[in-house]
DNA sequence: CACAATGAGGATCCATCGGTAATCTAACAA
DNA sequence: TTGTTAGATTACCGATGGATCCTCATTGTG
C-alpha cells in the first residue's frame, strides 16, 4: 500500500551518477555496471524518468543522460512520485472505497496525518543533499566519468517532523 | 517496500467485528458478509492471525472467531507485524544489502528516523481505540450478533509525533 | 454413532513487479 | 550513404499477493 519501491531506490542510486542540466551525458551502461542495476531494467527506468521531465536522453554517438533539472530542484517525493505515482496517497488504510473527508472511516485522520508526515519528509531531501554526502564509491565514479565533483560537505540536512 | 498491505486493512476491519477474550465467537462467514472482504480469503488471514496468537479460532458447532487479547492491547503495529513481517524495517531505502549502522548508505539515518515515526504512529493505535469511534456499521453488526458494545466515546486519541 | 456446522488447507487463477533478451531506431561520424 | 553507437521498444519469464473453489478435518448435537 506504502510507496518506496525497490525501482525507486533504483532511480535514486542511478540519477546520483549523471550531470546538472547542461553536463556531460552518462551512458546507461556505465550507470548499471557502476550501480549493479540491471542494464535493460535501467534503460526502461530512464525512460521513464524522461517521460516524467527528471532526466533528459539522448541516443546515438555521444549520446547518454543528463539530469533535467538541477539535482537541488530534484527531491526524493519527486522521484517516489515518478515512478510510484500518487494513488496511494489517496488510498483508504482500511482499503474503504467510501471513505473520504465527507465521509471517513475511523482512522482517515489518523492516517492522512501519517501520510502528511511522510511526504514532508520526502520533499526535505534532495539530489544535491545526497551528493554533499561524501560517498567515495560515487566520487570514484565521477572522477572515471570526468564529471565535476558537486560539493565537499558531509551529512545530509537534518529534518524535524511534526504530525 | 512500505508495509500496510491491503490484507492489513482487511485485518483491521475484520478485527473490530470480533470480541474480546472470553466473549462469543464470531463466524467468519458474518464477518465476510458485513464486511465484504472475501470468505476463503478472511479465512486464510484469521487462520494467519491465529497463528500469530492475535485471536483463537475454533471450529465445529458453536465455533467461530475471539481475539486472545484485550483489543486495548492490540495496535496497529501488532498487525502490520503479523501480516506484512518487520522485514521492511530493515531494508536499506536504496536497496543496498551491504547498508547497517556501521556501514551506512546517504540515507541510513533519514530513512531510520522515518521508519521509527511511522511505527511511533501505528503503535499509538489499538482495536480499542478504534471501538471508541462512532460507527453505525460495526454498532448495528455487534447487536445483530449479541456483542456487547466497547464503548460510547468519539474519535481516535490525537497523537503528536517528532522525528 | 451419524450428522451438521465450521474452520483449515490445497489447487488454481490473475495482475503486478522485477528482470532478461532480442530487436528496432535515432544520432552522429567517416 | 553507410556504419556504429547509443537509447527505445517489444516479448517474455518468474515470483508474489490477492482471490476463488473445492475438499478435508474437527467439534458439538441428537
Amino acid at each position: 500500500m506504502l510507496p518506496l519501491s525497490q525501482t525507486t531506490g533504483y532511480a535514486l542510486r542511478a540519477m546520483r551518477c549523471l550531470q546538472e542540466p547542461g553536463g556531460h551525458p552518462v551512458l546507461v551502461e556505465s550507470v548499471a555496471d557502476y550501480t549493479g542495476i540491471p542494464r535493460s531494467y535501467l534503460s526502461k527506468l530512464v525512460h521513464k524518468l524522461a517521460k516524467k521531465g527528471l532526466v533528459t536522453a539522448r541516443r546515438g554517438h555521444h549520446g547518454g543522460v543528463v539530469l533535467a533539472r538541477p539535482a537541488a530542484e530534484i527531491t526524493l517525493e519527486d522521484l517516489s512520485n515518478a515512478i510510484d505515482g500518487v494513488a496511494w496517497q489517496n488510498r483508504c488504510l482500511l482499503g474503504l472505497s467510501g471513505c473520504s473527508g465527507e465521509t471517513p472511516c475511523v482512522l482517515h485522520t489518523f492516517w492522512q496525518e501519517t501520510l502528511a508526515a511522510i511526504l514532508i519528509r520526502l520533499r526535505s531531501v534532495t539530489l544535491a543533499d545526497m551528493a554533499r554526502h561524501h560517498d567515495p564509491g560515487v566520487e570514484r565514479f565521477r572522477a572515471d566519468h570526468g564529471l565535476s565533483d558537486p560539493a565537499g560537505q558531509r551529512h545530509v540536512q537534518k529534518q524535524v517532523v511534526r504530525a
